[in-house]
DNA sequence: GATTAAGTGGACGCCATGTCCAGTTTGCTG
DNA sequence: CAGCAAACTGGACATGGCGTCCACTTAATC
C-alpha cells in the first residue's frame, strides 16, 4: 500500500510534468527539470519513473481507461455487439480523438520501440486481435501491428504538423483500412 | 569538391560503424567508439556526422538507392507498367527484404519522428503517392502515410523479435492492403 | 511513544556530447 | 617545383544530463 507522502508527490509529479510538456518540446524537458517543478528531489523522482517515457505513459494512461472501458462495456459500435469491421472503425475515430487531444503529451512519449510494451498498447492490440479473429481473416497476427502502426504517435504528428492534414482527414483515410475485415 | 583524405576517412568511418551497430545495439555504440574504430579523431566524425542516426541514414541509403531504381526503371510489377496495385503489393515485398537484410542497420537509425526526414522517406512517400493517385482513391494525403507506417522499423523489428513474426508472414499480411486502391 | 519500514532529496561521480583551435595535409597556382 | 590558402584533422576541454547512493525524515503499526 502506498504511503500518503508518496501519493501526494506522486500528484504533484504528474502535474508538474504534465505543465512542462504542454509548454515545451519533449527532449528540452530534463528529469531535474520536473522534479525542481514538482518541488521534489531528483532521487524521489527517480524512484518510481525511471525516466521521461514513463512519466508521459503514466499521464497517458488515465485518459487511455476511459476509452479502454467504452470498448469493453460502452455501446456499440464501439463497444461490444457490432460487426467486427464496425468496431474496429469506431475505434480508428476514438483513437484519433485521443490523439488529438493529447498530441502534446503523446509527443512528449517520444518512444519508438517502447511504445510496444506499454499497457495501453497491449490493450489496443489483444482488442484489434480480437476483431481479426471474429472476422476470420487470415495472418492475424502480422495483421495486428499493421493496422496499429498508423496510430503511433510519430506518425499522427508528422500527418499533422508536417503534412498540414486535418484530424477529419486522417479519420477518414483510416477508415478505409476496416474493409479489409469484409 | 571533396578532397582525397576527407573520401578516405569517409569511408573508413561508414565500414567502422557498420561493423560496430552488426555487432552490438545501437545506444550503446558511442561516438567516440566510432571515431576510435575508424581510425579518426572525435572532430572529424562530427564534421560530417553530426550523430549516430545520420550514420546509420548514410548507410541504409546506399542500399536504398538500388531499390529505388528498380521502382523508377525497373520491370513490372515493381516498376512502370503493371496495374497500382499491384506495384504497391510488389513495393511491400520488396521492402520487407529490404529491412530483413539490413534490420540490424536499420535498427541503429532508431529515430522515431527523424525517419520522416531523410531522403528514402521522401522518395518512398512520392512513390505510394503516384500509384495512389494512379488509382483515383480518395484521402490521398493521409492515406500515404498510413500505407507507410507499417513499414516503420520500430514495427518490423518488434514483429519478428518480440512476437516471433516470419518475414513471409509479415509480407502476407501487407499484401492484404493493396485491396484498398481497387 | 517506540519501532520499523518506506520514502525523501540533494550531493556526487560518470560518461557522452559537441566545440574549438593549433597543427597538418591537400590541391592549386605562379 | 615551391609556396600558399583553404580545407581537413584530431584530441583536449567544457558542459550538462543521468542515475546512484545514503544519511535523514516521515508515516504507519503496535
Amino acid at each position: 500500500m502506498e504511503r500518503a507522502d508518496a501519493a501526494r508527490n506522486r500528484a504533484r509529479i504528474l502535474t508538474a510534468a504534465a505543465d512542462l510538456f504542454a509548454a515545451r518540446p519533449p527532449h528540452e524537458v530534463t528529469m531535474e527539470d520536473i522534479a525542481r517543478a514538482a518541488g521534489v528531489g531528483r532521487g524521489t523522482l527517480y524512484r518510481r519513473y525511471p525516466d521521461r517515457a514513463s512519466i508521459a505513459v503514466a499521464l497517458l494512461d488515465e485518459h487511455e481507461r476511459e476509452l479502454q472501458e467504452r470498448m469493453l462495456r460502452g455501446a456499440p459500435p464501439l463497444g461490444p455487439g457490432a460487426a467486427p469491421a464496425d468496431r474496429l472503425a469506431a475505434f480508428y475515430g476514438a483513437m484519433v480523438e485521443l490523439l488529438e487531444r493529447h498530441r502534446h503529451l503523446v509527443l512528449g512519449s517520444e518512444v519508438g520501440r517502447s511504445r510496444f510494451e506499454t499497457g495501453a498498447y497491449g490493450f489496443w492490440r489483444a482488442h484489434v486481435r480480437s476483431l481479426l479473429l471474429a472476422a476470420e481473416v487470415k495472418e492475424v497476427e502480422a495483421l495486428v501491428e499493421i493496422l496499429l502502426a498508423p496510430l503511433a504517435p510519430e506518425v499522427y504528428t508528422y500527418q499533422r504538423e508536417e503534412r498540414g492534414l486535418q484530424p477529419w482527414q486522417i479519420t477518414e483515410a483510416l477508415l478505409k483500412l476496416p474493409a479489409l475485415l469484409r
